[in-house]
RNA sequence: GGCGGCAUAGCCAAGUUGGUAAGGCAGAGGCCUGCAAAGCCUUCAUCCCCCGGUUCGAAUCCGGGUGCCGCCUCCA
């Protein structure tokens, strides 16, 4: 079975080739960097790593670009409501971008482009426009003239029309200074609310557009033509469509092949709004003390193509969930003498994992892949069926499953306190000598601390709570 | 007004070339344990928003309806 994406273009999954066999060249639409990112933005990234790492897991190699969008209108607003220079206010919010993937376990593009280090060849690419007849100027700034190019709207799947005669009289034509309202800047020239975020250049004083960044930097490292973009559903359009527009007139070739969109996230069933004061950030759940990896878990464990409801019960349910691998992990771990080898198993889950994510990244069939796997070998470990080979080659497998998901490896390791070592022999002593009362609340002190206490064949085990 | 999506157990969530409802969390009973924990076993939707239709058979197809949501304007 080959693997599967659900392609925005043509509202079907299809089976996916790459145009170099073994290669796939792809580019997602990265953060504007203001803000701190929210969960909703981490959501759409999350599926990205996934997609790349699936692909990589598949034994494709990737070249995946992911620019940083740091001149922009809301980036200038807030450079001139704090009176902090561009590069700077730009800078500290790319560092906190990064961390953000540290603490989620996102792996990392092979590049990041910055808007403002291609501003000399998204002017060339402009003048290519100009050249061609796309363009038109008003006050110095410079449009796209959608009229020539009549695909436009096949992405999203709206009528030229439509588009022009419908949005429900939100768009008020005398705002635009456009010949006509769908028309968008490629080229915004210089007005004096931009402060000192400016260019000057062949095309005059100015910053580009938004869209045109996007076009440009994704052609330049991936070429004209490449495999995959992806960006959350609220680009498709206008941002993907005018991507599309500005590229494929510019080149006269395919830009795309396969577009793939992200549903959005909502907190407690709400949409995350700045008046419902429900829009959280990565380091917000951090510092209230969520695991990074439950986080990790609760944005991951939809599919990508459904909206998804992030609430503090799912998190705590992820974090059961984790807990129940970790336990999985330790148990696997401790195991000694011989036994089966598990490979039917092993092979079992694996081939259902990977067929699962080949089908458009079907990530609750592939979790489902692993809880089966686990509960089979605990079947087989109540038994004592299984051996030391077996155990290694389960763990193997969920280090393998960990590679495309972040979600089955071995957790930080934590030194437990010689205290609490402490205690645990002093709780042993006592229930040798039948001392259950004093036992029982050695253990009742252990939990208090915020360690688990448990005593199985081979001893008592102490584990974090 | 135009375009599009979704509705499956207490919660989350798979499942459409139709064939008799994955998985996780929570809950109940049992085994194990000094007691627990972990694990295992059993159980937890005669039914997949509602009403019709097609079919031997539909959560999956068709028609109608209800509800929620998104896009059409910056937005992951």
């Amino acid at each position: 079975m080959p693997i599967r994406f659900f392609n925005t273009l043509t509202r079907t999954k299809e089976a996916f080739e790459p145009l170099e066999e073994g290669k796939v060249r792809m580019y997602t639409c990265g953060p504007t960097v203001y803000n701190f990112a929210h969960i909703g933005n981490l959501r759409t990234f999350m599926f990205e790593d996934l997609l790349r790492r699936h692909l990589k897991y598949r034994g494709h190699a990737i070249h995946h670009v992911m620019n940083l969008t740091d001149v922009e209108d809301k980036i200038i607003r807030a450079c001139r409501e704090t009176g902090e220079p561009l590069k700077s206010l730009t800078a500290k919010y790319v560092q906190a971008f990064f961390e953000d993937l540290d603490t989620l376990g996102i792996e990392r593009a092979e590049a990041y482009p910055a808007a403002t280090d291609h501003i000399a060849e998204m002017v060339e690419l402009i003048k290519t426009l100009r050249e061609k007849g796309h363009t038109y100027d008003v006050d110095g700034s410079i449009y796209f003239k959608l009229s020539t190019f009549p695909q436009y709207g096949r992405l999203s799947h709206f009528d030229m029309e439509q588009l022009k005669t419908g949005a429900s009289g939100r768009v008020d034509s005398d705002e635009y200074e456009t010949e006509d309202a769908r028309d968008f800047a490629l080229w915004k020239a210089y007005v004096e609310d931009d402060g000192e975020v400016y260019w000057e250049t062949e095309l005059g004083k100015g910053r580009p557009g938004w869209h045109i960044e996007c076009s440009c930097m994704s052609m330049k490292y991936l070429g004209e033509s490449f495999d995959i973009h992806c960006g959350g559903i609220d680009n498709m359009f206008p941002h993907h469509e005018n991507e599309i527009a500005q590229s494929e007139a510019a080149t006269g070739r395919p830009f795309v092949r396969y577009w793939l969109h992200s549903a959005h996230l909502f907190v407690e069933n709400r949409k995350m709004s700045k008046s419902l004061g429900n829009i959280y950030t990565l380091r917000d759940l951090v510092a209230k003390g969520h695991n990074p990896r439950a986080i990790r878990w609760a944005l991951i464990s939809t599919h990508y193509r459904q909206p998804s409801n992030f609430t503090f019960e799912g998190l705590a349910a992820a974090q059961e969930a984790l807990n129940r691998i970790r336990d999985f992990r330790i148990r696997l771990a401790e195991i000694k003498g011989d036994g089966t080898d598990l490979a039917s198993e092993v092979e079992t889950c694996e081939r259902a994992f990977g067929e699962a994510l080949d089908d458009d990244l079907n990530i609750s069939g592939a979790l489902a892949a692993v809880f089966e796997f686990i509960r089979d070998v605990n079947r087989l470990l109540e038994k004592s069926e299984a051996g030391v080979a077996g155990a290694q080659a389960a763990l193997a497998l969920l280090d393998r499953l960990d590679a495309v998901t972040g979600l089955f490896g071995a957790p930080e390791p934590e030194e437990t306190p010689q205290a609490i070592l402490d205690l645990v022999m002093e709780r042993q002593q006592a229930r040798r000598g039948k001392d259950f009362k004093r036992a029982d609340a050695i253990r009742d002190q252990l939990a208090a601390e915020g360690w688990i206490l448990e005593d199985t064949a081979d001893g008592p085990r102490v584990k974090r709570g």
